[in-house]
DNA sequence: CACAAACAGTCATAAACAATCATATTGCAC
DNA sequence: GTGCAATATGATTGTTTATGACTGTTTGTG
C-alpha cells in the first residue's frame, strides 16, 4: 500500500467518524503505527486533519451532522476493528470495474474504506453508503429507489417493479444479526425486506459477520445457509461456528485481526 | 509498444485510480520500470499527471467530483436572493403532509431551508436535495432509484419501470434554464430527461425561474407554456414576460425580494 | 505512585529512485 | 540492401527514501 492511498484512506475514515485511532488505522491500512503516526503528522501539517493524542481527528467536527445517527453510530463502534478487517477482505474479492451490489448495514458500511481506491460499480440500497462513495471514491454509484428510513438509512421502495431488478452483479455483499443452524437471521423486518429484493440479483452471495454474530439469533430467518456461497468473519470464530460453515458447503474466508493472536499469547 | 501508447495508457490509468505505482504501470504496458519512470516525468513535465513516490497520481485539484462540486456551487451562487425568494414562495404553495416532488437544480434546491420546518412527504431525484431533508428536516423522504450523476447531483435511471411510476403528488417543483415562448428550456440532456420522467405524476407543475430567465434561450424545449399550471419567479419581471404567462393561462406568483423596490426608490 | 498506552528517536531493511552504460530500434542517406 | 547516427529501451549500479521493529521517554489514568 502506497502513502498516497493510506492518506485517503485516513482522511475517509476520519471524515467518517469524528476520532479515529492510530490502531483502527493500522488495522485499515495494514501499515505500522509508526507509519500512520508519520502520516497523521504529515496531515496534519497539510492542514486535512487534526492530530491528538491517539489518532486524529476531523477539522471540523460538525461538518457532516448525518446520517449516522445515534441508531447507526451505536452499532457501529461495536467490534469495529474486526467489521473493518472482514470489510476489506470482501473488498479484495472484488475486482476492477467489478459491478456489487453491498446492501445496507453497519458491517457492510464499512467496505467504504477499501472501496475509495477502487473504480467499481457500486449498487446499493444504504444512503449513506452511497453518499459515502460519491463523495470519496471514483466510483460509479446507484442507489435504490424509494422511501428512505431514518433509523437504519435503507431506501426501500415497496414496489416490486423498480430499478433492483434491473441491476444484475457478480457479488451481493450483505451483513446479518446472527448465524445459526436455521439460517441466516436478522432482527429488523425492513431489513429483510431490503435484502429479500437483492438476493438473486447477483451471481454470489457473500455474508460479512464478525465472530460474535455465530453465538447470536434472532426473530427472523432470512434465508437458508445454503443460499450463501461466501462467508467473511474473523478470527475469533470457533471451530464448532466453523465447521457448522463447512457442513453447508460455504467458502469462509477468515480476516486477519491480531486479537486472537493476542488471546492466545496471553 | 510506442511511447504514445504508453503515455496513453498512463494516463487513463491515471483517471480511472486516484494513484497508480509504477509496478503497475509496468505489468498494464510491458515496459520496464526505467520506461515507465522517463514517461512518468516526461508526463509530469507536460503538466498531465503528478509525479509522487511510487508512481504516479492525477493532478486534478479536486480529487472528487462529488456533491458540491464545481458545476454546482458556482451555479448555486447566482441570483442567489431571488431563488431564496422564489423558493420561499414555492414552499408556501404546501400544506402540511403534501406529498411533492422536487426535480434537482439550484433554484429548487433552495427549497429545502423552508421545508425544513414543514413535515411533507418529499420525492426527489437530486441527491443532495434528499440529503438535506433528511439530516436537517423531519419531511418524509423518497428518491428515486438508478445511477447517480455526480455533475449534475441527480439519479436517474435507464428504465422505465422504476419507483417513479408509482407517486403521484400534489404538486411538483421544478427549474428551468430559460422561458420563451418556443416552452420551458434547458441545457443539459440529462436533466431533460429526469424531467420528463416526473412530469406527469402531479396534478400541478409548478416552475421555479428567477426572472433573468425570461431573457435566455437554452438548447432543449423541456415542455410547451401551457403545460406549467403556475410559475414562480422575482420581482424583477418584466410587463412582457408577465404578459406572456398571463397569455398562456399561467398563475403567475411573484415572490418580493425587495430588489425592485430599491430600484424604483433610487 | 504505579501502570499502561501513546509517543519520539534510532537503526536495519527493503523499496524506489537516479545515473550510467550496453543493447535494440528507428530513420535516413547512399 | 548497407552503414551510420539518433533515439529508445532495459539492465546494472550505487544512492536515497520509506517503512517497521526496537528502545526509552512521555503522558494520561486509576
Amino acid at each position: 500500500m502506497h502513502e498516497k492511498e493510506r492518506h485517503r484512506i485516513i482522511l475517509s475514515a476520519v471524515q467518517e467518524r469524528p476520532v479515529v485511532t492510530v490502531v483502527d488505522l493500522c488495522g485499515l491500512t495494514d501499515a505500522s503505527e509508526a507509519t500512520i503516526r508519520r502520516d497523521i503528522a504529515a496531515l496534519h501539517m497539510a492542514k486535512k486533519l487534526r492530530r491528538v493524542r491517539g489518532g486524529a481527528e476531523a477539522l471540523s467536527p460538525n461538518q457532516f451532522p448525518g446520517l449516522a445517527g445515534r441508531p447507526f453510530s451505536v452499532n457501529e463502534t461495536l467490534n469495529i476493528n474486526q467489521k473493518r478487517a472482514i470489510a476489506r477482505e470482501a473488498v479484495d474479492l472484488c475486482e476492477e470495474g467489478d459491478p456489487i451490489i453491498i446492501n445496507g448495514g453497519t458491517t457492510t458500511f464499512q467496505m467504504v474504506h477499501p472501496l475509495a481506491n477502487r473504480r467499481c460499480q457500486v449498487f446499493t440500497n444504504s444512503f449513506p453508503i452511497a453518499e459515502h462513495l460519491l463523495k470519496n471514491s471514483k466510483n460509479s454509484v446507484l442507489i435504490s429507489g424509494g422511501v428512505i428510513y431514518r433509523e437504519q438509512n435503507i431506501v426501500l421502495s415497496p414496489f416490486d417493479n423498480d430499478v433492483t431488478r434491473n441491476f444484475y452483479a457478480r457479488r451481493m455483499f450483505m451483513g446479518a444479526q446472527g448465524v445459526a443452524g436455521l439460517g441466516v437471521m436478522e432482527a429488523d423486518p425492513l431489513l429483510i425486506q431490503a435484502e429479500q429484493k437483492l438476493i438473486g440479483q447477483a451471481d454470489e452471495l457473500v455474508l460479512l459477520v464478525d465472530s460474535s454474530k455465530f453465538e447470536k439469533r434472532s426473530s427472523l430467518v432470512l434465508c437458508p445457509l445454503e443460499r450463501i456461497d461466501v462467508l467473511i468473519t474473523d478470527d475469533r470464530i470457533s471451530d464448532k461456528a466453523a465447521a457448522m460453515i463447512e457442513a453447508a458447503d460455504i467458502r469462509l474466508v477468515v480476516a486477519q485481526t491480531g486479537a486472537a493472536k493476542e488471546e492466545a499469547a496471553s
